[in-house]
DNA sequence: TGTACATCAGTGAACGCGCGTTCACTGATGTAC
DNA sequence: TGTACATCAGTGAACGCGCGTTCACTGATGTAC
């Protein structure tokens, strides 16, 4: 086991670049730059399936995406970025899947399931989230927040007391849920249903 | 490399050590022996606390515990062994508040309920946990799965439906309560509450 | 009692390896005249 | 049109470093006679 998963976090290795005056990355401006930004992503996205978050090093990367080492250094300023990239670029893609799934809804009981079942259709459509979603973290940081105030006006609307630290419970049970459909890569119609149940309080 | 069993013969103790089959450690039997390993054990708790699962560097751990490198592998086949060695004494001391909190109660909410107290207290006590919740895994593997086990009956006694599917989100909410616990550092009756009506269903 | 030896635990230098990161350089593309 | 130059992206060898692991050795303790 090479248990990278928390690496994000720190730097393993000590910089030799002063720690006040972080690294700069001029973003790609040509086509064929951005082609190439995208491609490492990509890149990520697979090595995050096969090997999980901790296997997301350079030299995975860069040999996924058939590049050389030093044009990861061009369009990212160290591991770490990537890795925030691949986050957001993860976030962006099931933010936009529920906020379509939920627009045309009342912040409510029906709000949130159909939100719910956009999260989880999207998790199915990126299978390397599982690794991310084992440490999306749910704290200050990370966009598990984020759904976390997606999800609390809807509770509220639902009459729920505690809604604040409830939606924060919900968040878990979703990305629960996800992980177990994950594990078999197709909806789990148990599962949602005792999710249902869960959120809905009969 | 050199043949391993051939320059283990030159010891006068030599130890059968084929080389397909995994190195071996035999379990310390002298008191000091005992001591050392626990101090191990205890480093390594320590180091996770401070720096995470991904902070147990056997370096680390060995220069918390005042040990020399190679001490750890007296008492450790090698990282992994140690990693799940420290999950098992995690899972054996929450384990065991939990048997003592239900002990006294038939199946159902009220042990359910108990069993869910004693797990959030336990983990108070035992803050390293919080690096090991985050990845202890409720799929086939990790302690999770025994909480689920654990919890299932309770849930069928309270006539729930999908008992199975349920349990596993169940242990996915106590888990996430666990974790804002520790953010603070301590008990957080608002989530306790939120917890509590989750699993109540009124 | 002393002595020889077996057993157990501990030591730390040394090893090979993969890691993240750097940097001097190359090549491709666009622009000016 | 050709030529000179600026800009952008890509390259890969090389670096230092921390990692997990090994192993020949030392020291402490127990036991036999």
């Amino acid at each position: 086991m090479t248990d990278r998963s928390c690496t994000s976090e720190r730097s393993r290795y000590h910089r030799a670049v002063p720690a006040d005056v972080a690294r700069q990355v001029r973003p790609a401006v040509t086509p064929h730059g951005l082609r190439t930004r995208a491609a490492l992503l990509e890149a990520g996205r697979a090595v995050a399936e096969e090997h999980g978050l901790a296997g997301i090093s350079v030299n995975a990367v860069v040999a996924a995406a058939g590049v050389a080492k030093g044009t990861f250094y061009v369009h990212f300023a160290d591991r770490d970025a990537f890795i925030a990239a691949l986050r957001a670029s993860f976030a962006e893609r099931v933010g936009a899947a529920i906020a379509a799934a939920t627009e045309h809804h009342e912040a409510g009981a029906r709000r949130l399931l159909a939100g719910i079942d956009a999260y989880l259709d999207a998790c199915l459509d990126q299978r390397a989230l599982k690794a991310l979603l084992r440490e999306a973290g749910t704290g200050a940081d990370g966009a598990d927040n984020t759904f976390a105030r997606a999800v609390e006006p809807n509770l509220r609307a639902m009459g729920w007391r505690d809604a604040h630290a409830s939606a924060r419970l919900v968040v878990a049970l979703v990305a629960e849920a996800a992980v177990i459909e994950l594990e078999t890569g197709r909806r789990d119609p148990t599962t949602r249903r005792a999710l249902r149940r869960f959120v809905q309080r009969d």
